[in-house]
DNA sequence: GTCTATACAGGGATAGAC
DNA sequence: GTCTATCCCTGTATAGAC
C-alpha cells in the first residue's frame, strides 16, 4: 500500500501498475494477489486507511480546545501537520478523490471529518461567533484553501509559520460575524 | 475534443480510450490520428482551449468594473457562470490538473488567470482595502472555495443566487481589512 | 478525410511449484 | 507466503485502400 501511494503521488495512477508496485517492494507481481483481490481493492484500502489516520489525529487534537476559534485553528493545524509530514499520502488522496475511484469509495472517514467541521460551525453559529448562512458554503472556506496550500507545498513552495497563521486567520475572517 | 472532455468528466481518464472517443462521435478510431498525433496531444489541446476560453470570458467581464470589490465579484461570477454552463468542461479541467498530464502542461492560460486575481489583490492592498499579507495565501481563499462549490454543483448540489452571493461575501471578508 | 485491418506493447490476473 | 511462467484482453498507434 505504501508503494502504491508513493507511485501514484509521484507519477499518477497510470504509472502505478502492478509491475511497478511489485518491483518497488522487491516482491513478485503475482504475490500481490495473495494480499489483495485486485489492484482496485488495494487502492481503495490505502485510501481508507489514509482517511482514517487523518480523522484520528484531527479529532484527538481538536478535542483539547475549548473556544470555537481555537477548535477551528486546531483542526486546521492538525490536518496541516499530518499531511505536511506525508505529502505523498496527501497527493495520493487528492488524486484518488479526483479519479473515477471516488465513485466507488465515498469515504466514511471523509464524511466523519466533514461532520467534525460542520459541528464547529454550528456551535459557532449558535454562540453568535460565526456568521449565519449555509454551513456548506463556510466549509468551502476551510478545506479547499487548506488543501490548495498543501498542494503547493507538495510542489516545492515552502510556507513559514507566519504564513500558515495568516491563512488560518483569513479562514476565520471568512467565518466570523 | 468535446467527446474526450465529456468522457473524462463522466468516468475518468481510464474510460476515455481512443475507442470510446471514436465511437461517441461516430468516427473510426484510426481517423483520430489524422487530427492529433497522439491521444495525449488531444487531451492537452482540449485543456488549453478550455483554459483559454475561460480566460477570455473572465477578463472581458472584470474589465468593466471599477472598484476592487466589484472586480473580485465579477471575476467570481464570470468563472462561476462559465463553468456552471459547462460542468463537463469543469470536471475535465479538475481531473486533468490532478493527473500526471499536469506536469506536461503547466498552462499558460492558467497562469494568466492567476495573474489577473493577483493584480486585483495588489491593487486592493495598495488602496488599503485588502489586508496585507502574501497574495498567494489570499488567492487560496478565492479559487479553491469557488471550485469546491462547482464540484458540488457537478454532483447534483444546487446553489441558489443567495448562496452564491453569500460565498462571494465570505471571500471578500477573508480579504478585506 | 475516412475507413478497415492489423501490428505491437503493456497491464491485470491466474496456475501451480516450492 | 512467495516466485515463475503464462494467458488474455485492451489500448495505442500505423498501414494502406477508398
Amino acid at each position: 500500500m505504501r508503494a502504491a501511494v508513493d507511485l501514484v503521488a509521484e507519477a499518477g495512477f497510470s504509472a502505478a501498475t502492478t509491475a511497478a508496485i511489485a518491483e518497488r517492494i522487491g516482491m513478485a507481481e503475482g504475490t500481490l494477489y495473495r494480499h489483495f483481490k485486485s489492484k482496485d481493492e488495494l487502492f481503495i484500502a490505502a485510501y481508507r486507511q489514509l482517511k482514517a489516520d487523518v480523522f484520528e489525529r484531527v479529532t484527538a487534537e481538536t478535542g483539547l480546545e475549548s473556544s470555537i476559534q481555537a477548535r477551528a485553528r486546531a483542526m486546521w493545524l492538525g490536518m496541516w501537520q499530518t499531511y505536511a509530514n506525508d505529502l505523498a499520502a496527501f497527493t495520493f488522496g487528492q488524486r484518488f478523490a479526483e479519479s473515477a475511484y471516488s465513485s466507488l469509495e465515498g469515504g466514511t472517514a471523509h464524511e466523519a471529518i466533514m461532520g467534525h467541521v460542520h459541528k464547529i460551525i454550528q456551535d459557532g453559529q449558535a454562540s453568535g461567533e460565526i456568521r449565519a448562512g449555509d454551513p456548506t458554503v463556510l466549509i468551502a472556506f476551510f478545506f479547499p484553501p487548506l488543501t490548495a496550500m498543501l498542494k503547493q507545498l507538495s510542489t516545492g513552495r515552502n510556507w513559514d509559520q507566519d504564513e500558515v497563521e495568516f491563512a488560518i486567520d483569513c479562514a476565520w475572517q471568512a467565518w466570523r460575524i
